[in-house]
RNA sequence: CGGGAUGUGGCGCAGCUUGGUAGCGCACUUCGUUCGGGACGAAGGGGCCGCAGGUUCGAAUCCUGUCAUCCCGACCA
């Protein structure tokens, strides 16, 4: 992959937006702008609500929208954005179908995961009774067809994206286009020879993501992420930080670390040692909580070990109970959690909960005495299980293998141990970090700096994803010294409608949206405060003509309302700058005022001209 | 799938308790007066009251079922 795209870069924008448009001007009076004054009674979310009342979007059914013609400029703006970075950091445009056939996830082996149950693939039969799925992704796709065409090293790196529809059916759509069931997305794919280049490769993306984003006007932060279903090594998310975000990360202030809760760590804060004792038992009778034992007992939660119980759906149907020890201070991470369990057992986990009276009455057991349960919970209470396997498995968060002496139920109700160590208890169970970073506790990266925790919206993800698609699809190239090997490959999506709808998040105010400029469906909206008023009309057109002339992107609003109107419209539709023709009209004189921060300027209209050439020259790109 | 809520013109809502054949604000049309921050007056148009069944002389209203939407959770490249 030479880069010698890098000259292009040079001048990508004002030169290239241009072919990407239709039209670059318009009438208010022809745009079908129809804005609403109430708080459609669906949307939850600020971006949500102004993209519904500045009539950038109709919900057409649950988690599908129509993108009116102002949203579908933000987005051909968004997309031309991604276009440029993405051909210059060298990679190749496609268009991949998005009716998929189902043989090539049964390959990957995801159909099954992805149609049954709550699977989130869309999915038909044809009248031959064919399978076939929506896309959701295209890993199985692309793998595909790069194994049919790639069959030398010589060929690669290769690089491909797309950016188009794609589905998913989600269990809940929500907040407008931040979870919808269709959605535009630019996904790639590279192919590699080996690892070394891939990581290459997903560096360049990272830059080039930094790019991207920081033209489309907003601010996001990298964080390590947890790959998913997806699977792979490393993996980035882009973070849109806002309150509405679905997602929790953790910052150290110093930016050295940030990540996905789900993913992240962190130096536990210390424990309080528990002096050296004679192991004994005592009554606990009502003390099920670690608060409640910690209360009557004089005890912190950081001295005992908190016992979970759960039980694990393997890919290969069986069920596997756990045990799983923590320090009782410490919170479980599930996805830490399932990623450890999927390595250990070499398998994919398919289900993970915690056991309940319930499911213990389902599989033929006897209640167990929960509340004071300790990490040396017998097998043999497994003996008549139904469907269980025999044999927990037993697993501790290293926060709590650490503790040398520890308090810990004593398997009977109402019973737990004190001065207790592992030794006397069959030792230390298997070892992993599975706990919950949280919010306060030091960074890896420096102890000095405590971690700080906010929202955000995921718009990117990139992957390292390896040989995994490629060894599943027998995707594979002959190296070097002529053997076949599978493709190394690399994954990264941005979520074109998501970020636009983000952009929104991060940039309003009670009057509506500020679009940055760069993403904005207009450059420029020219108010006509009193279409009455012949000057005023004349000069509003007059200035329409000549901006147009000047490449500039501008809206005219010439309709037969008061100003009044066409001001809180502008506002609420978020044109970065206006000019009002008004009062001033018959001296040539226009206002130009600027969104987001509301100053304005009495100029005359050659000077508005250059003014705004000027500040779009320099604010776009 | 579990918990909660709501379905009445394009949007926001009232009416339902106590059954009598649908109303308000915004938007829309026409006319007039207004005209720099969502004007005023007058006159209009538009509703299978989510759907189906039941009770009743009569159902938006009561009963049963069903569907849809939204919120919380589970879920989620």
């Amino acid at each position: 992959m030479k880069n010698d795209s890098f000259i292009i870069g040079l001048f990508y924008d004002r030169c290239y937006l241009p072919i990407c448009f239709v039209f670059r001007s318009m009438r208010v009076s022809r745009l079908m702008l129809v804005t609403l004054r109430d708080i459609p009674a669906d949307a939850e979310i600020t971006s949500h609500q102004l993209l519904l009342r500045g009539g950038f979007i109709r919900r057409v059914t649950s988690g599908i929208y129509a993108y009116m013609p102002l949203m579908w400029k933000v987005l051909k703006k968004i997309t031309a954005i991604v276009q440029q970075e993405m051909d210059s950091a060298g990679s190749l445009q496609t268009l991949l179908p998005q009716l998929h056939p189902a043989e090539l996830w049964e390959k990957s082996g995801r159909w099954q995961g992805y149609t049954a149950g709550e699977g989130i693939m869309f999915h038909l039969k044809d009248r031959q009774g064919r399978e076939l799925g929506l896309g959701p992704t295209h890993e199985e796709i692309i793998t595909n067809l790069a194994g049919e065409i790639l069959h030398s090293y010589k060929q690669l790196p290769v690089c491909l994206y797309q950016i188009q529809t794609k589905f998913r059916d989600e269990i809940r759509p929500r907040f407008g286009l931040m979870r919808s069931r269709e959605f535009i997305m630019k996904d790639a794919y590279s192919f590699h020879s080996n690892e070394s280049d891939l990581k290459s490769t997903y560096q360049r993306m990272d830059n080039a993501y930094k790019t991207i984003f920081s033209r489309c006007g907003i601010d996001t932060v990298a964080v390590d992420a947890d790959s998913g279903a997806i699977g792979g090594a490393a993996s980035q998310e882009f973070m849109v930080t806002a309150e509405a975000g679905e997602d929790l990360i953790l910052i150290s202030p110093d930016g050295s670390y940030a990540a996905n809760q789900e993913k992240a760590v962190s130096i536990p804060s210390p424990h309080e040692p528990l002096p050296e004792g004679d192991p004994i038992e005592f009554n606990t009778q009502n003390q099920g909580s670690i608060e409640s034992l910690c209360l009557e007992n004089e005890l912190l939660p950081s001295q005992i070990i908190k016992v979970i119980l759960m039980i694990v759906q393997i890919e290969n149907g069986e069920i596997q109970p756990l045990i799983l020890s923590l320090r009782g201070d410490q919170d479980l991470n599930e996805i830490k959690l399932a990623n450890v369990l999927s390595s250990l057992l070499k398998k994919d986990v398919l289900d993970i909960q915690p056991i309940t009276s319930e499911k213990l009455k389902s599989e033929g057991l006897q209640e167990w005495p929960f509340g004071s349960i300790g990490p040396d919970l017998n097998d043999n209470l497994l003996e008549k299980a139904k469907s269980w396997n025999k044999q927990f498995l037993r697993l501790a968060d290293h926060t709590a293998a650490s503790l040398e002496y520890f308090v810990c139920g004593a398997n009977k109700k109402n019973s737990h141990r004190n001065f207790v160590n592992w030794k006397l208890i069959g030792g230390i169970p298997l070892t992993f970090d599975i706990r919950q970073a949280k919010e306060g506790e030091a960074s890896i990266t420096d102890k000095s700096q405590k971690l700080k925790s906010c929202r955000g919206i995921e718009i990117g993800h990139i992957f390292q994803l390896g040989t995994k698609y490629s060894e599943s699809l027998d995707a594979n190239f002959t190296n070097e010294s002529g053997k076949q090997e599978p493709f190394w490959m690399g994954c990264y999506g941005i979520g074109i409608s998501r970020l636009a709808q983000a952009a929104v998040e991060q940039n309003h105010d009670n009057a509506g949206i500020c679009w940055p400029i760069s993403i904005a469906p207009f450059e420029v909206i020219i108010v006509i405060a009193n279409m009455q008023v012949k000057e005023q009309k004349d000069l509003g057109e007059k200035l329409y003509l000549k901006l147009k002339q000047a490449n500039v992107d501008v809206l005219l609003d010439d309709r037969e309302e008061r100003a009044g109107v066409k001001f809180k419209d502008a506002d609420l539709i978020g044109i970065p700058w206006r000019v009002v023709v008004g009062r001033d009209a018959t001296s040539g004189k226009v206002e130009l005022i600027k969104r987001n921060k509301r100053e304005t300027e009495l100029l005359n209209i050659e000077t508005a001209i250059r003014k705004l050439k000027s500040e779009i020259m320099t604010n776009d790109g």
